[in-house]
Parts: C-alpha cells; sequence; structure tokens
DNA sequence: TTCATTTCTTAAGATACCTTAATCATTATA
DNA sequence: TATAATGATTAAGGTATCTTAAGAAATGAA
C-alpha cells in the first residue's frame, strides 16, 4: 500500500523514501465498509481522505430530500469537503462508501505542518488541485450544455467501469436525470 | 497598483516587501481596450491574468455557434485557461474584454522559478486554487440543479453590480438560459 | 426457497425551456 | 441628425425533461 502511494505521490513531484517516510508516519488508514459514512453532512471536515481502493460518493440532501450525487471518486483519487475543510464549516455534503473501501486519512493539521517541513508536499497538493480544478470546469462546461442522454453517454465513454459498480439510479443523480428519464433514454 | 497588488496577496500569505518586489518584477503590465482579447482560442495560454481594474469574460464557441460564458472576472481576480495553461494545450476558451482592464501578466516559466525561489507563493497559488475549485464546485452544484429563475436570482443577489456592467443576454450565456427566455423570467 | 428490499421500467399528463421570427429600444457611428 | 448596430422583448409552437404512480425485475436476508 505504501508502495501504491509512492507511486502516485511520485507522479507529479519526486519524493524521497525519507520523505515519503514522514509524510506516511502521519496517515492513518481506516477501511470502511458498504454503506458506512466517511464524513456526515454537518460535520466539519478535518481531513483529507485518499482513496486507496474502493469507491465512495459525495452527495447532499436537496430541498426536496432527493439525494444528489456531487462526485464519485476511486483507487488513487483524493476526496473531501472542499468548502468544509477550508472554511471549517458544517460540510454540506456526505461522503459514503459504496463498497468496502479503504482509506488513507490526513488531518488538515498535520498537512499543513508537513507542507512547512516539506514545501515539496505543497507542490503536489497545489498540482492536484489544479487537476481536480480542471475536472470539475470540465463538468460545469460540458454537463451544463449538453442535453442528457449526450450527458450519459459522455459518461459510459469516460466511466465505463462505473456502469458495473454504481446503481443507475446514483448514475442518474450524478447526471441530474431523474432515474425514470435515464430509463427511458436508454432504450434509444 | 503595487500597493493593491500587496494588500491581496497578504490576504492569504504574508510577504516581505523583497519578496513582493521580486514577484512584482516578473509581472507584466498591459491594458486592454473594451473589446479586445487577453487571450483567444486555439493558442496555448502560458499565463496567468490578475485583473487590476476593468471586467473580461472566458468563453467558447460551442457546436451550433453560440457563445457560451463560463466566467466573468474583475478586479482582484484571477483567470487563465486552466486546461490550456496546464496541460499546454490549445485554449478551447476566449478571453476578452468588456470595459477597459488593466491586467498583470505573468508567464509559466517565470512563475514556477519563483514557486523555487518563494515557496510562500507556491503557498499562495495552492489556496487560491483551492478557492477557485470552491467556486467552481458551487456553480456546478447550486446551478446545475436550479431552475432558471432561481439561477438569475442567485445570480443578482451575488453580483448585483454586474447586472449595470454586462448585458443581459451575457448573463443568460453565463446562466445557461436564452436571452429570450431570461427576457420572459424578468417580468415575473 | 421464500419474503422483503432495492433497483429498474413503463406510461400519461404536466411544465420548464427552447426555437424562430418579428418588433421595439438603446447605443454607437457617420 | 440620420443610420446602423446592438441589445431586449414578445408571442406561438415545439421538445426535453419531470412528476406521479404502478408494476416488473433483481438482489439480499431469513
Amino acid at each position: 500500500m505504501k508502495e501504491q502511494v509512492k507511486k502516485y505521490f511520485n507522479r507529479y513531484v519526486e519524493f524521497s523514501d525519507s520523505e515519503i517516510d514522514e509524510i506516511f508516519s502521519k496517515l492513518r488508514q481506516k477501511t470502511f465498509q458498504k454503506k458506512a459514512y466517511v464524513l456526515r453532512e454537518g460535520g466539519i471536515c478535518t481531513d483529507r481522505y485518499f482513496i486507496i481502493s474502493g469507491l465512495v460518493r459525495s452527495f447532499y440532501i436537496d430541498h426536496k430530500g432527493n439525494e444528489k450525487i456531487t462526485q464519485f471518486a476511486i483507487q488513487n483519487w483524493w476526496v473531501t469537503s472542499m468548502e468544509s475543510f477550508i472554511k471549517k464549516t458544517p460540510s454540506a455534503i456526505s461522503i459514503q462508501a459504496l463498497e468496502k473501501t479503504e482509506i488513507l486519512i490526513i488531518d488538515k493539521d498535520e498537512l499543513e505542518k508537513l507542507f512547512l517541513s516539506i514545501p515539496k508536499l505543497e507542490r503536489l497538493f497545489r498540482i492536484i488541485t489544479e487537476n481536480m480544478l480542471i475536472a470539475t470546469q470540465r463538468k460545469n462546461d460540458i454537463y451544463l450544455q449538453m442535453k442528457s442522454k449526450n450527458r450519459y453517454d459522455d459518461f459510459i465513454n469516460h466511466f465505463p467501469d462505473f456502469i458495473q459498480r454504481v446503481p443507475q439510479y446514483m448514475i442518474a443523480s450524478y447526471l441530474e436525470i431523474t432515474p425514470e428519464y435515464l430509463s427511458e433514454l436508454r432504450k434509444s
């Protein structure tokens, strides 16, 4: 598992073994069973989560009481409630495991200490954040303009695995389509 | 103007005067007249732009030939074509001044050199990027779920100034509404 | 294997939003 | 001041998508 993290980190910035060791000593490891909550709406999110294996979703409850999924995350993805983490406000979203999921947890205070002792780590997080921003902008630009059918087609092209691992009604939620209408679309 | 930048920078990270001087020596200043292009679609975006005064928009042309506005930026906002900047690919978006606009320009290579000599600057950019991510996620989450009317109401609450400074059809574009329908909505 | 729970489909009626095209209002330019 | 260019409104008809409600299919638990 340490190997996996090291390999992932070194994809963006080169760390020495001792730096990896130092970072690793601050990470907590935790396994979540299917349906377990990594984070609950309303709590302050003080951590960032790195998915080792498994699958989680981020979602919130809208004004009508429906779950709205904002993100899926799998192996080698970071996930958090960014707004809660940065502003220390109650999280609008919950994060829940959809499969048995292994996660590495880094606490905000520890992370900021590490930024000071290993500036390269701050670089890594700057780069990660930039990539997240690009992905989020992409979802914005593409999904807002696309018709539902195209969003779905785009999704199955980009994330074919998810179709197997995630129930259809959750994909519908992520794509901002009602499950009934998605079912309709799939016929054509 | 240097004061404005210094004040803005120090809002997130404290820089010494000599650090500010060093950073400032790498910035180019440029004034764009109304309708002038800061960046054109298709070009590689090698800079990040900091708006000193004025107003710009980012937009792209969709498959039907319509302009889609993805962002407005005013005083003290950073703007760039993030995907092009990071991946060195041709930019999908153009950036255009909607008023006479004063901009500070920092080149990617210079910026990376500065990151090495002033790690605090990299911290600043990590923080800025996090804030951009939060704003972008917010647009995603809120706008995707909201009905057009609510998006418009939300927009005038958050950016009352823009209503004066930007033509309605551009606001419609930003909100993913046809100008005709926005006009309809405003009646009620 | 059976029952309960979860997920998916179908269909009818409602509505939000778009398209087109014309007219009106405002601002810029000669 | 007149003309052109740009921006905003209106209205009719069409389409994408939602709502509701019910039933079918799949999955999990006893």
